[in-house]
DNA sequence: GTGTCGCCTG
DNA sequence: CAGGCGACAC
């Protein structure tokens, strides 16, 4: 940049000479001119000389200074460090009246084309960036240029963090940040040095990530996936576009466009229709989907037992396994084995020591970004976790492993969680748990759903995490069966494995309010369904198993039940209680008798049903208050 | 201002 | 399941 800038001076210079000679020239005026450009030499170059004598001055200024700086810290810094700190005293070092004219110069930049503002903007500039555009600048305000010190001239490298610290430095010391810049006639300079910051951040990170996975790889190469395309992104020119990259969190999003404003980089969901990447996101995706969904809504005996309805006995889970068609049948999986067999390697309510490899919910982006550039890893070490297919879908151990043998992953659990807490700190205090700790439907997708992915997903022993597993959500699930609007301190008293923040526990709070939500969708459509179909002449529908059942009852065959137990109780390792089987059926009831009476023509006609339901919430057993997962 | 809720959307 | 939003209570 110092070449470019030199040129740049030195044509400008030598254009001036050029342009006045051929005025000169016009006029024929070349005499006069001659002796006027031979005493316009001399005193340039008396200012030179002025200008190299203060240079000098300055220098052993400098250089007195920096002595005392190494004696103060007791060691010689590198020849890295010596020039940082020569950028450093010309921040903090220079008197004021040098602050001055380097806001000065700065200022004329702009008005002369905004060179020195467009520098910056569209790029991070260099550690040397200071020192140079202020010589230059005393050079121009001369005339002149200043034809030495090339030891200043540096490739700007170094190690990212120090890289980071050393340009927000530069920035510092441009008096970006304190607020000059609306001198500038720039405005918004705060701004500015803060988008730089994190995008030097955001950089440095990924450099970090790099670096580490090139550690874990064994020097392996890494994959394009990985650092061409997400971690390097930005150092390959992306570092002025101040745009979003793959670090940017939707809190952060949110706090950028500021409320009320659009944007409109949602994450991208897995493409529907994209085919399962691993059995288990078949298990996932054919155990996910309630039954209701793939069929017509309006046919009767909505609460019929599953045996009795045609459309159930291939796929209720509550069945003994049935074979299944052909094309939803395409991979023979642990997922068609009864679920002792199927969690026989896997278990779902392993103790947090039996978990080593702990994946918090990240955010989307950030999960997804590990889970895309771990996929494209080869094993850390052979024959160890990592599997990438088991860990796009969150479970982090094939069946074939046994995980607490192994080593090497114990290291990388610090990884996703310093990463996690860096970038919250990084973005200051934006959405967590994923983010902060905030942060993601591709988490859960990455990370958890219930089935075959809760295993795993928890510290060691004795340790809390700030973010949120897989397990944590299976394990909230559960806890919908006794209390559907669980306070925060009742959350804390049952999720002691969990280091809870505002974010956390916001986000706890989330998945009971969606659980609630999934829970009156269904009471409403079953209430509405035995409305418009099961109501018999003689009054109260039969919707349980026969007719000698109650109407409106919530048999354990039924059709909701499933659809309950499945919602709550995936893996169906958990005895559904039978107060959350009464609270269902009194819940259905009230939706249906509001819909037979017309009440839900009023627009708050639910609200008394989540009162009533809101009333009745149970206490939570004693074995929720251990970590992991009850078992039940 | 903050926390929580339900509703809506994707 | 998450995010955005408005409403509401404190």
């Amino acid at each position: 940049m110092l070449r470019v800038k030199r040129l740049r001076l030195e044509s400008l210079v030598k254009g001036d000479g050029e342009i006045g000679l051929e005025e000169e020239e016009e006029r024929g005026r070349r005499s006069v001119e001659r002796g006027n450009r031979e005493r316009g030499r001399e005193e340039r170059r008396k200012e030179r000389e002025e200008l190299k004598e203060q240079l000098e001055e300055a220098r052993g200024r400098l250089k007195t200074l920096q002595e005392k700086v190494w004696k103060a810290f007791g060691e010689r810094p590198t020849q890295e460090e010596r020039r940082s700190g020569r950028e450093e005293d010309g921040d903090g070092g220079m008197d004021e009246e040098e602050e001055e004219e380097t806001a000065e110069g700065i200022t004329e930049e702009e008005e002369e084309g905004g060179e020195i503002n467009n520098m910056s903007l569209s790029f991070i500039p260099s550690p040397p960036f200071y020192s140079i555009a202020k010589q230059d600048q005393k050079a121009r305000d001369h005339g002149k240029q200043m034809g030495e010190d090339k030891g200043n001239v540096n490739g700007g490298g170094g190690v990212f963090l120090e890289g980071v610290l050393e340009r927000a430095a530069v920035w510092m010391g441009c008096g970006v940040v304190r607020g000059e810049w609306e001198g500038f006639g720039g405005g918004g300079g705060g701004q500015k040095f803060a988008q730089a910051l994190k995008q030097e951040l955001g950089s440095a990170v990924a450099r970090v990530i790099d670096r580490v996975l090139r550690l874990y790889t064994q020097n392996e190469p890494l994959p394009p996936s990985i650092h061409p395309s997400i971690l390097s992104s930005r150092e390959r020119g992306n570092e002025g576009r101040g745009g979003e990259g793959v670090w940017a969190t939707p809190r952060e999003r949110e706090e950028r466009r500021g409320r009320g404003g659009a944007t409109h980089d949602q994450q991208p969901p897995r493409p529907n229709g994209a085919p399962p990447l691993h059995p288990h996101a078949f298990l996932e995706q054919s155990e996910a989907l309630p039954l209701v969904t793939r069929r017509p809504d309006n046919r009767r005996n909505t609460l019929l037992p599953p045996n009795n309805h045609p459309n159930n006995r291939t796929h209720n889970p509550l069945l003994p396994p049935h074979p299944l068609p052909p094309l939803r049948q395409p991979h023979p999986h642990p997922a068609f084995l009864p679920p002792a067999s199927r969690h026989k390697d896997t278990s779902p309510f392993l103790p947090p020591s039996s978990c080593p490899l702990p994946l918090p919910l990240l955010h989307y982006t950030m999960q997804q970004l590990f889970t895309r550039s771990l996929s494209h890893l080869p094993p850390l070490h052979k024959g160890d976790v990592m599997n990438s297919d088991t860990y796009m879908e969150g479970n982090p151990f094939p069946p074939q492993h046994n995980p607490s043998s192994s080593s090497s992953h114990l290291s990388f659990p610090p990884l996703s969680l310093a990463l996690m807490g860096g970038l919250d700190r990084l973005d200051g205090g934006m959405h967590h748990l994923h983010d902060r700790d905030r942060e993601r439907d591709g988490g859960m997708r990455g990370g958890g759903g219930d089935g075959g992915m809760d295993s795993g997903m928890y510290l060691g022993p004795g340790s809390s995490q700030e973010g949120l597993s897989p397990c944590h959500l299976k394990k909230a699930k559960l806890m919908f069966f006794y209390a559907r609007y669980p306070s925060s301190n009742t959350l804390k008293t049952y999720f002691p494995d969990v280091k809870f923040n505002r974010c956390v526990t916001s986000q706890l709070i989330k998945w009971f309010s969606n659980f609630r939500e999934f829970f009156y969708i269904q009471m409403e459509r079953f209430a509405r369904q035995a409305a418009r179909d099961g109501l018999p002449r003689d009054g109260a529908p039969c919707l349980g198993r026969d007719s000698r059942e109650p109407p409106l009852r919530l048999g354990r065959d039924t059709e909701l039940y499933r659809i309950l137990n499945m919602h709550y109780n995936k893996s169906n390792d958990y005895q559904v209680p039978d107060r959350f089987v009464e609270i269902a059926e009194l819940a259905l009831r009230e939706f249906f008798t509001a819909i037979q009476t017309g009440r839900d023509s009023d627009p708050c006609w639910k609200k008394s049903i989540y009162k009533m339901i809101c009333k009745l919430d149970s206490p939570v057993p004693d074995s929720f208050r251990l970590p992991g997962c009850p078992m039940g």
